[in-house]
DNA sequence: AGGTTGACCTGGACGC
DNA sequence: TGCGTCCAGGTCAACC
């Protein structure tokens, strides 16, 4: 998300929305199409910016009313975007076929277009219109401190991969990660959160912010279908220890990486370096 | 209240 | 070719 965001922001900053089309599938739409649309026609993007998950884009808008009416103020908006497992925010030439799954198009003043994809329709678009600012529900990971780190999962009784995943302790924390962090920390997946020492969620809240800076200086992980802003792949999945390697021989000891299922989720470690 | 599970979708990979 | 199964960067609502 970090890499989209700052991605988008570089090559959209600044441009006017002159025109908008979304698609008619409900899913994709928390906030409906025509008050999307109402409130982004005419905007200009001020900021693209990641918020744990999330994808803000900032619209300043311009006064309401014309030369005969007195110009009345609207305040900026926040345009919601949240990529759930397959979306894409593309910024393309509009002479560049627009790919199947397309459910949102903002047109830009310069000819191009900002294109939200997403075959699987897990992901979401949604309108906030109040003033203060977008913060999700909850800790930053790359800006939590590790007393704080402590603090959010030393009372947890649930496997610590479980509790990384949740959003409302962590903002932003995903499979991949979660697996990767865990690993570098030598950290059991099931080990209940509670029966951690501070010393070994020291070790973790390190190895997540670690884990999550590699990334993002690569360009974020591409397992299948993750791109940028200008459809190209990230390096990160490269530097993958554990994730998506089960049966292959553990990087550091050799023995075969185990994949189970926790938290419903696909879960992958290594026995012996992970206890 | 906190923790766990299945549902929501489509598509790609793989086995027969 | 074609069909079935498993898998997938994430949430949610509905259960225990």
């Amino acid at each position: 998300m970090e890499t989209v965001a700052s991605g988008v922001h570089a090559r959209v900053a600044g441009q006017q929305v002159v025109d908008t089309w979304f698609s008619a599938k409900p899913e994709p739409f928390k906030t409906p199409p025509a008050a999307m649309a109402e409130a982004l026609n005419g905007g200009t993007i001020a900021r693209v910016r990641r918020v744990g998950k999330h994808i803000v884009v900032d619209i300043a808008r311009p006064p309401e009313g014309g030369a005969e009416v007195a110009p009345r103020d609207r305040p900026p908006v926040e345009w919601i975007v949240h990529l759930g497992m397959t979306g894409r925010l593309l910024v393309s030439a509009a002479d560049v076929p627009v790919p199947p799954h397309t459910h949102a198009i903002l047109r830009l003043a310069d000819g191009r277009e900002l294109r939200f994809v997403d075959a699987r329709r897990f992901g979401r678009l949604a309108l906030r219109l109040t003033g203060e600012s977008f913060t999700g529900p909850g800790q930053e990971p790359l800006t939590i401190s590790a007393a704080e780190f402590v603090a959010l999962f030393r009372n947890r009784r649930t496997p610590i991969k479980a509790a990384l995943l949740n959003q409302s302790l962590l903002h932003g924390v995903g499979n991949i990660y979660a697996d990767e962090a865990l690993f570098r920390a030598g950290i059991r997946p099931t080990r209940q959160a509670s029966r951690l020492s501070q010393e070994r969620l020291r070790r973790l809240h390190t190895a997540l912010s670690e884990v999550l800076r590699a990334a993002i200086r690569l360009g974020g992980s591409s397992v299948s279908d993750y791109v940028d802003a200008d459809g190209v792949r990230g390096f990160f999945q490269l530097e993958h220890r554990v994730y998506r390697r089960g049966g292959e021989p553990c990087r550091v000891c050799g023995i075969s990486i185990r994949r189970i299922i926790t938290a419903g989720r696909g879960t992958h470690f290594c026995p012996r370096c992970q206890r």
